[in-house]
DNA sequence: TTGTGTTTTATTGCCTCC
DNA sequence: GGAGGCAATAAAACACAA
């Protein structure tokens, strides 16, 4: 025995000596004529005394066939006495207990699923158990009421991250559709600023006079006029998403020819070999690239891109974030 | 009837608490 | 150090399809 404990089996049970095969001879159900709650309220001699389930059976048999035990598994009601002498000379086996028996112990349960001495000392003897078999059948019944418990987290937790996820596809949808629209409104601002003859970035000595910034923020705010607010913020927001083609999420499709990726900056990039180091400087760093497109350096950290705006707050490797489901 | 999967009863070893 | 709880596991009992 583990632990020091002793397995005193063999001696307990109440000993009664009324046989209760009418009460308990079918442990499925057939059993159940008295009311649990009358077994349970009844003080402390419930109909169980007798039983020597999980007792030796040289034990069980004991005195005479009056004393006969009602073992869970004992539906053999319709059997000779052959095959009663051959289930008693079985050896000692494992024996579940009755329905009743159950029942009683879950109505306890119940109660609390702990259990102190004193009561298991009065379970065991108003069911005529070992009290270390009500102690086991506790610990048992303790075990599965956590796995049931856990299953119900689980799918607790499975509701919520289904939610979860339905929630961010549908703003991941609403995300690539806004990009879409950006890059529509890009080539077509680009196109108009070609058409005009005035922005051909290959060509150095085309450098407008007027500010680039401030040429492109025009005509930019004259392409947004039509649809889409010009405002700093909301273009700030998706001009990072432009160049966020290495998200693993950048699959809508509809990159511009014009902004992919090795092909794209030069558009905007004006041919700084004829500008003076001052000029070069004011350049890079009021950023006189279109505001809507490149993102002050300031604005965005590219060193992380988990923290870009174009990821509305999820991690850029959201593969590994969904990854553990399904 | 038999093979197989599930449930229930019981054991073992380890851990914590008093 | 003993009592009792828990996790892991064994094994019997049971359910059920083929």
């Amino acid at each position: 025995m583990a632990g020091g404990r002793v397995y005193t089996g063999g001696s307990g049970g109440g000993g009664g000596s009324s046989p209760l095969s009418v009460l308990f001879q079918n442990q499925k159900g057939s059993c159940a004529s008295q009311p649990l709650d009358s077994l349970f309220l009844s003080g402390s001699s419930p109909s169980f005394l007798g039983s020597r389930s999980m007792v030796s059976f040289e034990d069980a048999r004991g005195g005479n066939g009056s004393n006969r035990p009602f073992f869970g598994s004992y539906d053999h009601e319709d059997n000779g006495d052959d095959d009663l002498d051959d289930y008693f000379h079985q050896p000692e086996k494992k024996r579940r207990l009755t329905a009743d028996q159950v029942q009683f112990l879950e109505k306890s349960f119940e109660v609390d699923n702990k259990l102190e001495p004193e009561r298991k000392s009065q379970l065991a003897k108003d069911l005529g158990l070992q009290p270390r078999q009500v102690a086991i059948w506790f610990q048992n019944r303790r075990a599965r009421w956590k796995t049931k418990q856990l299953e119900k987290d689980f799918d607790a937790l499975q509701a919520s991250y289904d939610s979860l996820k339905a929630e961010y596809d549908n703003l991941l949808k609403e995300k690539n559709e806004l990009k879409a629209e950006v890059v529509l409104l890009t080539d077509k601002l680009l196109l108009r600023e070609r058409e005009r003859g005035g922005f051909e970035l290959s060509d150095t000595n085309n450098l407008s006079q007027e500010p680039l910034q401030k040429q492109v923020s025009e005509s930019a705010c004259e392409a947004e006029a039509s649809k889409v607010s010009c405002k700093q913020e909301d273009i700030s927001s998706a001009k990072s998403d432009i160049f966020d083609s290495d998200s693993p999420h950048y699959t809508d499709g509809v990159h511009s020819s014009l902004l992919e990726p090795g092909d794209s900056s030069h558009v905007f990039e004006p041919d700084q070999s004829d500008l003076s180091q001052d000029e070069e400087d004011n350049l890079m760093s009021k950023s006189l690239l279109p505001p809507f497109i490149f993102p002050k350096l300031e604005d965005v950290d590219y060193s992380d891109p988990s923290e870009s705006s174009c990821n509305f707050g999820f991690p850029v490797e959201d593969h590994a974030f969904w990854s553990w489901s399904y």
